[in-house]
DNA sequence: TACTGAGATAAGAATGATTCTTAACTAGGA
DNA sequence: TCCTAGTTAAGAATCATTCTTATCTCAGTA
């Protein structure tokens, strides 16, 4: 979900059911902008509120929740604080950094193959289950630099 | 950790390096009698008050804070509203269920060894793992209904 | 056992995040 | 173009959490 023209902005959000409105629009643009930085709602706002200074806080929390619903966005799991969200709504999973609140997305498909191997040989009872990630708890070392994650050869 | 007389919980708080006050004694205990339901600062806040109607909210969640730091507890990462706690600080899962907010533990040794295993293969760079832990995140099918996983033969 | 100081607590104010309310506005179909 | 259901701005209200400060208590020592 990269970088689309409003035009297919106004689709995805036809598409979905909902009106599309210049407030949405720029929302949807302004979280895709931030993929990968898991943003509050605070944060999304303040990245569009230049270029579109009337908007309202209010609305900016209404539309990522009225997003999340029609499952346009994800609400990421995070350690209290505030409500953060991803617009990779793609099976992923998520590196946490106690010390410095960072949230980093890992995509492993061999990691999602095992999982849904593992689970189909498990059976949840009374439970649909739409999703599953996997969260890395822990500390970054050099708190600077970034955290990535490699394959190593054994 | 079930059942602890109130010198046992003194005595594992004296060994954390905290003073065993009253307060921090009725807060643990709480916690874990609430086992199992992940509660919230004022969940445990409300259990406690009739037998203890002098201790204030903002200890409580002082108090919570403290355990999580030195490890008696732990913080369940759950999606917004309020911060919620574990007695169990063993590694274990979560199902979260999004209409009733409900959060269910699962233990499964099988599951963590295929963690354990993967991760050794893989790299985190600049970050020291703490801890893992999957979730798997859908919705109940009848809300009145417990959810349990069992494991199926293929 | 009484004394003492470091650390803990109660109470409530302050802050931060989110939701609610309501009147005005607008997208999009007739 | 007109109409209306749905959307928005603005700010009040609410909820969760942290902060502040004066008071109190645990636990080690005389």
């Amino acid at each position: 979900m990269q970088h689309l023209t409003r035009d297919e902005i106004r689709q995805s959000l036809t598409e979905c059911g909902l009106k599309a409105t210049q407030q949405r629009i720029v929302v949807l643009e302004a979280v895709t902008e931030l993929h990968g930085s898991h943003p509050t709602a605070e944060d999304v706002f303040q990245r569009l509120r230049p270029a579109n200074p009337t908007i309202s806080l209010g609305t900016v929390y209404k539309t990522l929740d009225t997003f999340t619903e029609t499952g346009m966005l994800r609400r990421v799991v995070s350690e209290g604080g505030s409500k953060r969200y991803d617009s990779n709504t793609m099976t992923h999973s998520h590196i946490y950094c106690s010390k410095t609140k960072e949230i980093v997305d890992f995509e492993d498909k061999e990691l999602e193959q095992l999982l849904i191997r593992f689970f189909s040989e498990r059976q949840v009872e009374n439970f649909e289950i739409k999703g599953f990630s996997i969260q890395l708890t822990g500390c970054k070392v050099e708190p600077d630099k970034k955290i990535s994650i490699t394959k190593v050869s054994k």
